[in-house]
DNA sequence: AGAATTTAATGCGAAACGGTACAAATATGA
DNA sequence: TCATATTTGTACCGTTTCGCATTAAATTCT
């Protein structure tokens, strides 16, 4: 399926390595601010093939956000890893988002989503759209997880799983934007060990 | 000082009038996307009157962001009476920041600097300086709050007025978040609910 | 080998962009 | 009254924008 000859001239370039450049372009400028010409420079594409691998300015960006979700639900799959205990779970969300959103040329670049697609999001139905699932399908897989933990005995019965689903996002968005606003490290990493705290503090210690 | 009278012909328009209405514009479209068009339209004014009354199009945008900088500390510091209990305080925040954020003629705005300042903040340094200290003054003035709950008994000597001080921000930043990705006032007015019994949890109920 | 099909590269074109020159209008100061 | 100062409105400038038309190149099917 994935080498059948197709005719005509074949492609000299890797579509999904293009949507990457193409996605770092998004992310530090936005997707108002980024030009054409940005995008093709960064991924060595002249417009026209850019425009016939993906459509639109509009259709590309939607596709790098799709891209960047997927990725960002693995890495939160990863995460929360069941055989862990749910304080660790929590722990590794919050640092696998600071080692994404911890990384850029001129500053920090939170989230691609986050930071980028809630600009667009009011005038751009589709952009919101998607922005709004991913929020929350991240809501909903650390939701089982803390219904797992209430199963289990590491919250109580009490604990409310979707409410604290919630709240451990709200954690993370938070990370998120400090990140965009230039918020070091070490501050970030301390709001995170407190969400953990906080989130997971009626969570038993084995 | 305000009826001096300077030479030349006079203004034709309320310069603090004419903010509003170019805030509302940001607040819609972001930055980039904004138009000087768009702005002279909302505002009444053509362009050489916006650039003569405030620079360029970010210097207006940068005077925006501070104007809703500035009413955010104020609808804070009412929030924050500390004639209420604590618990009444936060829920007070949520409530304040709500009735901002789900506002709007399309979709709900959300927050002006965490909705449209963040996207521009990995490249304008002076708005991603802006975006920083707002977050850092928010979280200053609901700290104080905290610490005088530690005085006076509301929480306990083991809270950290720091770090409760930024989870509870940090609600807030996932309500605005959420509120633009176009969540409904009934889970946003949840999610403050349960943020508030996280956050004051240990808070004495008098 | 030649027809058919797909991609690559150059370059164009219409529209929108931010910003400003300039002259008319309206006020104050002398 | 007349010079001075500031705002207003029109019109415009040069640039950048997005998207595409067109032609050359590279591959498969017959």
């Amino acid at each position: 399926m994935k080498d059948e000859k197709r005719r005509g001239r074949p492609r000299a370039f890797d579509a999904k390595a293009a949507l990457g450049k193409a996605r770092d372009v998004f992310w530090d400028r936005g997707f108002a601010a980024a030009s054409l010409d940005n995008l093709s420079a960064a991924t060595n594409l002249n417009r026209p093939s850019l425009y016939g691998a993906f459509g639109d300015k509009e259709d590309l960006y939607l596709d790098t956000l799709e891209g960047y979700r997927q990725d960002g639900m693995n890495t939160l799959a990863e995460a929360l890893d069941p055989s862990l205990p749910l304080r660790d779970n929590i722990a590794r969300v919050y640092a696998g988002a600071l080692a994404i959103y911890l990384h850029g040329e001129t500053a920090a670049r939170g989230c691609l989503l986050i930071g980028t697609a809630s600009a667009e999001a009011v005038q751009h139905e589709r952009v919101r759209e998607v922005l709004g699932r991913s929020l929350n399908d991240f809501d909903d897989k650390i939701e089982k997880r803390m219904r797992l933990g209430v199963e289990r005995g590491e919250l109580p019965e009490s604990a409310d799983p979707q409410m604290l689903a919630r709240l451990a996002s709200a954690v993370m968005h938070s990370l998120a934007v400090r990140a965009r606003a230039g918020d070091s490290r070490e501050v970030l990493e301390a709001i995170a060990r407190s969400g953990v705290e906080l989130i997971c503090g009626s969570a038993n210690n084995p």
